[in-house]
Formats: structure tokens, C-alpha cells, sequence
DNA sequence: AACTATTTATAAGA
DNA sequence: TTCTTATAAATAGTT
């Protein structure tokens, strides 16, 4: 649930940019809609969202083209034409420097994490304050390893005890047919039990397969 | 105030209309903003009111001719001009596309470095991976700031020994100034030279400055 | 334009 | 992904 204001400035993380992107764009063509509806207004929405795919809203009694055409060019650049072409292509050119800036930084962030790049630039605290955050997210690390580990051991734990319990059944029931039987055939049965699950192949293979499902595997 | 939900069809009342277009489109494009900082997409969105007047936004890092260009034509392609000498244009797009996905790369993994982001994608043998990068990079910090730290200490150091020194001199000065007036009154200026900085002001201002000077500022 | 009682939108969690 | 829910935000009617 929502928890304080949201600031609006990108978000961070790629999974809830997706989630917010898909549900705010539904709002806004929504909304769209609305007013187009309730105030008679000609109205259009065009919207890509990070990885190109698009959404649009148009409003009833109007058309994209129309609208274009009615966009009054004197508050920014036009559409159609030849000035107008170099105008974007100077925007492409300088989003593109932005994004590699963007970028170098970001590298440059990655590798101060690492704990390489350091010299000249750092100062006491500033080390002080890397040292800090990098325990941090060691602990938090440590902790998920942790919480991972445990969960993988309670599950293990759980099957050990589904198939001990199979176990001393098929026990008691080797036993039971060895009573029905002569006493000495019996405990030769129960002896082959004893065994590692390989030697019982002849005789319940979909014991074998149960078996070797008790080998702990932590490292899927 | 607001009394139930608000159908979606045109307000009759004509003032009440007008009142709730400034609303409804205001909040409109302000919502398209924060769509468009939030979510990094491109999107424009154009209203004309049922009397003519124009209103619009259109995203950071993008511009009406680019959207346009973009748009999908499948539905109505009646936009585009002449369809040639869009080949730089879409090599631009294109590279674009590419630092945009490199950005979001590297965002992941700052994240992951700091300890966020870790549900679900990672494993148990990741996680040991990411614990040893973490213990490096933070022996690394730690070990720089050592270094630093043990050379400012060596600084103090020095500039101790230098002010001992100058200390010493001025006593031995004092002394062999005392002896050339009466011994009783060279003995009280000595004890005073003992007692706290502040004390000896009114004597020599030059001295106590030096002596501040002494305390060890580690950080600068 | 300012004010609120309400409705709506939506971020985070399941 | 879709549903739920607590909370923030938008806004209809009024002043």
C-alpha cells in the first residue's frame, strides 16, 4: 500500500517502473477520455514507454491527423518539413550525449563500489561513509544467504521425515509378508533393506527413485 | 463538494462544463508529466477545448515531430511526408534504445552491489559470489583509509616535534632572560609558561597561535 | 480562487 | 499477473 508522497522523479527500480508505467498510463488515457467526453474537448494522447511500444487515446469526433493539423506550430516546431527535421535531430543527438554521460557515470559509480578507483579523489570520510554502506549491504547479503540456506534446510528436513517414514513402513511390511512366509527368507529381505538404495533396483524401483531424492541438493 | 460518482457523459450546464475543463485538464497534463519523469516515457498529449484553445505537453527528451515520426501508422498513416532520409534518423533511435538499456544494466547492478534488489533472481552460490566481491571491495576501502589515515597522522607528528621544539627554545629564551634579572622573578615567568595557553595572552599572542596550531586535525 | 467532502488513483504487498 | 488495501491525490459542488 501506499506509503508517503511519491516524488516524482524517475524510478529506480526496473520492476515497479514497468508496474507504475503500466497502471498510470491506463489512468492517463482514462482520464483522457473523460474529459473528452464530459467537456467536449478534442483531445489526444500518444505514449511510448521505455522499451517503444505504444498507447494512444483519441478522442470521438476527432482524428489524429486533425489534431495535428489544428496544433498550433508558433509555441514550438513543426511537424512537417525541413527545419523541423534538424530540430529533432539535434534533440536525438544531444539526448544521446546525455544518456552516455549518464552512463559513464554510472560506471564510474560501479567500480568506486568495487573498491577500485579510490586514489587521489577519496578523503577520510568520504571513505568512511563507502566503508559503511559496503557493510551494510554485506549484511543485507549475509542475511538473504542466510534466510535462503535456512529455507532450503527446512525443506530438506521435511523430506528426510516423508521418506524415513516410508521407510519403516515398507519395514513393517517386509516383516508382516515374512511372517506369511518362512522366518529365515524373511530376514534375509529385511537385510537387503538394510542396503543402500542401488541394490534394491530388482525389486521396487520407485523406491530407488524416492531414495535418491534424499541426497540433499542446497545448490539447485 | 463532490456528491456521488460522476457519470461520464457531457455536463450540460455550460459554466460547469468550462469549470470542469480547467480542472480536468490541468490535472491531465500534470498527470502526463509525472508519467513521463516516473516511467522515462515519451509521450505527448494535445487538447483543444470546445472553444478552439490549444493546450499540450509533451515529455523531456522527446518533441511532438519525433512522436509523431514514431507513431505506429498501422491505424491511420497519413503523418509522415517524404519516407526517405529517416535512415541516420532511425540509426539515432536506435542508439538510443541501446544506452537506455546499457543505463538500466548498470542501475541493476549498483543496486545489486548495495544489497537492494536481491528477491527471487538470486541463487544461493550468487549470493557467496557477491558476499566475496563485497568483503574485497571493503577490505580495499578500509585498507585506503588506513593509508590516509596513518599519513596524516605522520603529519601530526611532525609538526608536534616542530612545535616541541620551538616550546623548548622559547622556555631556554625565557630562562636566560630571567637570569639577567633577579632569579625570583624568572622563576614566576617559568610557571606561567607551564599553565594552559589561554593563560599567557596578555604575554605573547604569537605563542598561543602556534600553540593551537598543535591540536591534531585528522579531518580536514 | 479557495475550500472540503468524497471519489478516484495508485504504491506496495500478497 | 491480478487482487487487495491503505493512503495520497483529484475534483464536484459550494462559497
Amino acid at each position: 500500500m501506499r506509503r508517503g508522497s511519491v516524488e516524482i522523479r524517475r524510478i529506480a527500480n526496473n520492476v515497479s517502473r514497468r508496474a507504475t508505467f503500466g497502471k498510470r498510463c491506463a489512468g492517463l488515457l482514462k482520464k483522457a477520455h473523460e474529459l473528452a467526453v464530459l467537456c467536449d474537448a478534442d483531445l489526444g494522447v500518444l505514449v511510448f514507454d521505455a522499451a517503444g511500444r505504444q498507447f494512444h487515446y483519441c478522442s470521438p469526433n476527432a482524428s489524429w491527423s486533425e489534431l495535428i493539423q489544428r496544433y498550433d506550430s508558433t509555441t514550438s516546431d513543426q511537424f512537417q518539413g525541413g527545419q523541423g527535421m534538424n530540430h529533432d535531430h539535434d534533440q536525438l543527438l544531444s539526448e544521446i550525449a546525455r544518456l552516455r554521460q549518464e552512463r559513464d557515470h554510472l560506471e564510474a559509480v560501479v567500480r568506486s563500489q568495487t573498491g577500485e578507483d579510490l586514489p587521489s579523489t577519496a578523503s577520510v570520510p568520504e571513505l568512511g561513509h563507502l566503508e559503511q554502506k559496503l557493510e551494510r549491504a554485506l549484511g543485507k547479503v549475509r542475511e538473504m544467504k542466510d534466510k535462503l540456506l535456512e529455507e532450503q534446510l527446512g525443506e530438506s528436513h521435511h523430506r528426510v521425515h516423508i521418506l524415513e517414514d516410508q521407510n519403516s513402513f515398507l519395514r513393517h511390511m517386509m516383516s508382516e509378508e515374512g511372517r506369511q512366509r518362512a522366518a529365515v527368507e524373511a530376514s534375509a529381505v529385511v537385510a537387503e533393506l538394510m542396503a543402500p538404495a542401488t541394490l534394491l533396483g530388482g525389486f521396487f524401483p520407485e523406491v530407488e527413485e524416492e531414495e535418491a531424492a534424499t541426497s540433499l541438493r542446497l545448490w539447485p
